[in-house]
DNA sequence: GCGCTCTGCCAG
DNA sequence: CATCGCTGGCAGAGCGC
């Protein structure tokens, strides 16, 4: 990967600079044509603007003259395909069976497509220039069917093998006659490297979790990602609508349940499979049976129409088991884009039509509305009226969106949820009476919130034999008392009101609830596919992108969070290794665990660093991993936090606010993009306050410090160095093994008798594990503070530094491994050891031994005299605080002495820098959380070491929760401030 | 009885 | 090659106080 490292370099620097020299060229052709014209140009029609192209092989016009053409109207050049997806076509006119494989993602287009643009001045439609022909898909028995390249690529590469059984006709291909000698003589030299480059094993697609791009790739092709996010804009779009026509002072229609409500639910039929349909007028959706899927076989089926569903099709199930129930089955791609459309069309008609009393949107394609006013305000029959509006509802959305709607409408909203299964597809259904024979011979499955669960164990509780599916009518024969001390009290309620037809369920969105002005209590980022790690490393990197990724969702909405949870798939005992689903999470136990934060925050790199603290707490092998989930909980709006007392901290607004790599978007998000301009301001505004202060002592404010995204930390932190006024081995990045220094003013030479401290050389040594001509003295082993130190180095960011709660953890691991190394055979250990040691070597750093004497010296310490050394800053205590704990730990608990001491530093840090108390008391609990995991999970202790650990474990709890945190809370009544410990 | 964490369920 | 198994809310069990 090394040389192709450098490669890559190379080709970026390059295209870098093209971009550079084309848009010279464009100016300077502008100026000519002013000068030719006496100064009146007319500025050339942007035409390909947006299109980023690229050339393939010889054309006609040349390559050259495709380029000029290219950028003179607007478009983008360029020579070579660093990745895939970075061009948007590819001119070409004669394509090899290799490249066409290569390129199916791809516009491929002729080049006489660029000359006709400019002739015609307009972007004419690349598809009357593709190189390859459509495909015919007259008989249904296609497996194909979209007109979209990647499905006829699709059929050109099948074709070989299987075009017989799926009975199509192979694709006309003179062009491949071509074959390899023409098609490859590139006269480009440098394209031909480039391709080389895409094709060869220097550039790898975006397959899995370790890839950076994956994140973005994976979410713009995840239908169930677009589902939750399209859901959650329109919740937050009809919530604010509520919020505003309150306050217009508009009176809310007061809620009514019983005989007179009318619920209707709207919902398209078969809704991704009939817009994508419409992409292809051959297909017809009354007659072909088709699906929309990714893939060919492990591959979800997002949607199946009716025809499909006939053969036994459903949403969710594999294209390998539909097949199978339907073997002509019809496989269109998914188009995103055009569902967006046809959801907005849906849903601005109903808005407009403004008689409802409550909107409440279900999904992209699916709407409950209360109309009840509406129909009390009417004269005559209310099923006529409710079959009336139906009928005109429906007919309307088809009229603006050729999409089939199905209306089923109740007296509430379970009965019109079930209403809607009658009316399906295109058709509509108002159960108004007989209730209960409509619901007698329906399955309890059908029942709106009760799944595969609570459907089995209703059977078990019925029928002795299992899974036969239990009806409604014999759910009825089951006394409230029983459904409810089996299921629980609010779904046995549920059972057993939805048995009869009642559901009290309001449309209404309460808006009373201060916590529901954020619209929500969670947000969350989950990956259940891709995720096969082999280090920690690449572990640690994901975890960072998925802080990012949550960053931006969470400043989107300009919102932070103070408790995190982190939450794991692992692969389930005896499910392959490789599950059925290439790449899929196969069969998985899922583990969950919380953290809180103590302060609400939004920064990525306090998430990515709380996340790898808490994942190395789990006991997860990350060879074992197949799924992650982060999610932020307690949530509070921006500007509250900004408005209660805690106002110093730079905490980011809605927008505007980014860190200096610009984190993924989705791709259909409406908020403007925040722009790096706006972070350079910051970034100036910060380091001039820096100066200011810099002016006047070297008083840097850790507190503002801390809550800075890590690229202005680092770059505020160089200067700190640059000025002396930070001590330089705090740095990770420069000198990664140089915190052994503040052990030397944590452990003062007054202890003991000839005391040894650990030593970090400047020399280079290839293996630190043998150096024994430094050693003070005694055995050889490593450091285990000098391993912590190491760990260090694994994170790039230079949070983990300062902010990391990670260090105790990891160096408590150590220090475990190296206590009971005999007695533990854990997986996890074993590679952090053999990580540790080859960071080591990485690092070329020789640490010096620490003797057991002297390790136990340590272990009698009754004073940390850094509380008496002004030196030390408050952020610089965190690590100590570790020490301290875990040393103390086998005394049975600390010190009342050391307590003492603590308390009063306490107290006077609180008034000085709250943010920094509640984070030593945060690393406080860490630790003690911590060595309670290690205790609860390490059987092989012995008695009297867990007897030890657990007392000192208690007694440390007792002193945080007796002394410490009271101190904090004090000072926050008395202050006023809102603070959760 | 209350609040918290963790797990499970469900829908689109 | 494949494939794109998300997300948020609610309920319940269990535990500490
Ligand atoms: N397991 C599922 C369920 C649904 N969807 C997507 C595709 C569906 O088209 C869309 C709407 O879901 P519906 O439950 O409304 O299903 P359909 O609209 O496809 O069918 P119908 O509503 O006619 O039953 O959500 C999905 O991707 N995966
Ligand atoms: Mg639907
Ligand atoms: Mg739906």
């Amino acid at each position: 990967m090394h040389q192709f490292g450098d490669y890559r370099t190379y080709f970026e620097t390059k295209h870098l600079k093209q971009q550079q020299i084309d848009d010279e060229y464009v100016n300077w052709d502008r100026d000519r044509r002013a000068d030719i014209s006496g100064g009146d140009i007319q500025p050339l029609k942007p035409i390909f603007s947006g299109c980023v192209v690229h050339v393939n092989g010889h054309t006609n016009p040349s390559i050259s003259e495709i380029h000029r053409l290219i950028i003179l109207h607007g478009g983008k050049f360029i020579s070579f395909l660093s990745s895939k997806g970075s061009a948007t076509h590819i001119i070409c006119d004669r394509l090899t069976p290799r490249k066409k494989i290569e390129f199916r993602n791809y516009k491929v287009v002729r080049a006489q497509w660029v000359v006709d643009c400019i002739k015609k001045d307009t972007l004419l439609d690349w598809t009357n220039y593709r190189l390859i022909e459509s495909v015919e898909y007259g008989q249904k028995r296609l497996d194909i069917g979209t007109a979209e390249i990647s499905n006829e690529e699709e059929a050109a590469a099948i074709s070989s093998d299987s075009d017989v059984e799926n009975g199509f006709l192979p694709l006309t291909q003179q062009k491949e006659q071509d074959g390899e000698t023409n098609g490859l003589a590139e006269d480009d030299e440098e394209v031909a490297d480039a391709m080389r480059q895409v094709s060869g094993t220097g550039e790898k697609t975006v397959l899995d979790a370790n890839h950076p791009d994956f994140l973005k790739h994976f979410f713009a092709n995840s239908r169930l990602h677009h589902l939750s996010m399209w859901k959650a804009d329109l919740r937050l779009k009809f919530f604010r609508r509520i919020l505003k026509m309150n306050k217009s002072a508009k009176p809310k229609p007061s809620k009514r349940v019983g005989e007179n409500a009318v619920i209707m639910h709207i919902d398209f039929d078969c809704f991704f499979a009939t817009a994508s349909c419409l992409n292809h007028p051959k297909l017809d959706i009354t007659r072909d049976p088709i699906v929309v899927t990714h893939g060919r076989n492990s591959s979800d089926i997002a949607s199946c129409n009716y025809v499909a569903r006939a053969f036994g099709v459903k949403n969710g199930m594999w294209v390998s088991e539909a097949r199978r129930l339907c073997p002509n089955i019809v496989r269109l791609d998914y188009d995103f884009d055009s569902y967006e459309k046809y959801s907005s069309e849906f849903y601005n008609y109903l808005v407009s039509y403004d008689i409802f009393d409550h909107i409440f949107p279900v999904s992209i394609d699916e709407v409950l509305i209360d109309a009840t006013s509406y129909f009390e305000s009417m004269e005559g029959d209310l099923a006529a009226n409710v079959a009336k509006l139906s009928a005109r509802i429906r007919e309307d959305v088809f009229k603006l969106t050729k999409c089939t709607v199905s209306i089923g409408a109740s007296h509430n909203v379970m009965l019109a949820k079930l209403s809607i299964r009658k009316a399906k597809p295109d058709g509509q259904f108002f159960l108004h009476d007989n209730v209960e024979q409509f619901l007698d011979p329906l399955s309890v499955k059908d029942l709106p919130g009760i799944g595969h669960s609570i459907t089995e164990k209703l059977a078990e509780e019925i029928k002795n034999s299992s899974t036969s599916d239990v009806k409604i009518r014999e759910l009825k024969e089951l006394t409230k008392t029983r459904l409810m001390s089996v299921f629980g009290e609010k779904t046995g309620t549920k059972l057993f009101e939805y048995a009869r037809g009642i559901d009290n369920t309001s449309l209404e969105i309460d808006t009373t609830d201060p916590e529901a002005v954020l619209g929500r209590k969670s947000i969350s980022v989950d990956v259940n596919f891709g995720i096969r790690f082999e280090t920690i490393a690449q572990l640690d990197n994901f975890l960072i992108r998925m802080s990012k990724e949550l960053y931006s969702r969470l400043i989107a909405l300009g919102i932070c969070g103070s408790s995190l949870t982190l939450k794991l798939a692992k692969r389930a005992e005896g499910a392959p290794i490789n599950p059925p689903k290439f790449l899929g999470s196969g069969r998985c136990e899922y583990i969950s665990k919380s953290s809180r934060l103590g302060i609400p925050t939004n920064d990525w790199g306090i998430i990515g660093s709380e996340l790898k603290a808490i994942y190395r707490m789990s006991n997860v092998p990350v060879k074992e991993l197949r799924g992650i989930s982060i999610s932020m909980t307690k949530l509070k709006d921006v500007d509250t936090i900004k408005s209660s007392r805690q106002m110093q901290l730079p905490f980011r607004k809605g927008r505007g606010m980014i860190t200096k790599e610009p984190t993924v978007t989705r791709e259909h998000n409406k908020t403007p993009a925040p722009t790096n301009t706006l972070t350079k301001e910051k970034k100036e505004g910060v380091t001039s306050v820096l100066h200011e202060q810099f002016g006047k002592e070297a008083n840097v404010d850790w507190e503002v410090f801390q809550a800075l995204p890590w690229d202005i930390r680092r770059e505020i932190q160089r200067e700190l160095e640059r000025r002396g006024l930070m001590v330089k081995t705090y740095s990770p990045v420069k000198a990664p093994l140089g915190t052994k220094s503040y052990m030397q003013q944590l452990i003062p030479t007054q202890i003991g008798s000839a005391p040894k401290y650990v030593r970090v050389l400047e020399t280079i040594t290839k293996s630190p594990t043998k150096s024994p001509s430094k050693s003070p003295s005694k055995r050889q082993r490593l450091s285990p503070i000098a391993k912590k130190e190491s760990i260090y180095e694994d994170t790039q960011s230079y949070d983990s530094s300062i902010l990391n709660e990670l260090p105790s953890s990891v160096k408590n691991e150590v220090i475990k491994d190296i206590e009971y190394k005999k007695k533990i055979k854990d997986y996890d250990m074993t590679s952090l050891r053999d990580r540790i040691t080859r960071k080591l070597e990485d690092s070329k750093a020789q640490v010096s031994e620490v003797s057991s004497e002297w390790l136990s010296a340590q272990s009698t310490l009754r004073k940390l005299p850094v509380f008496l050394n002004n030196k030390v800053t408050s952020l610089q205590m965190q690590p100590l605080l570790s020490e301290w704990v875990e040393m103390s730990l086998s005394q049975k608990g600390p010190h009342q002495d050391d307590i003492a001491v603590f308390a009063g530093y306490l107290t006077k840090l609180v008034s000085q820098n709250l943010n920094i108390a509640l984070l030593l008391l945060r690393s406080f609990r860490k630790a003690l959380a911590y060595h309670q995991s290690l205790l609860d999970m390490n059987s092989s202790l012995s008695e009297q070491d867990r007897g030890f650990l657990m007392e000192g474990i208690k007694d440390w709890n007792n002193n945080l929760n007796a002394i410490f945190c009271p101190i904090v809370e004090d000072y926050c009544v008395a202050n006023n401030i809102d603070i959760d410990l």
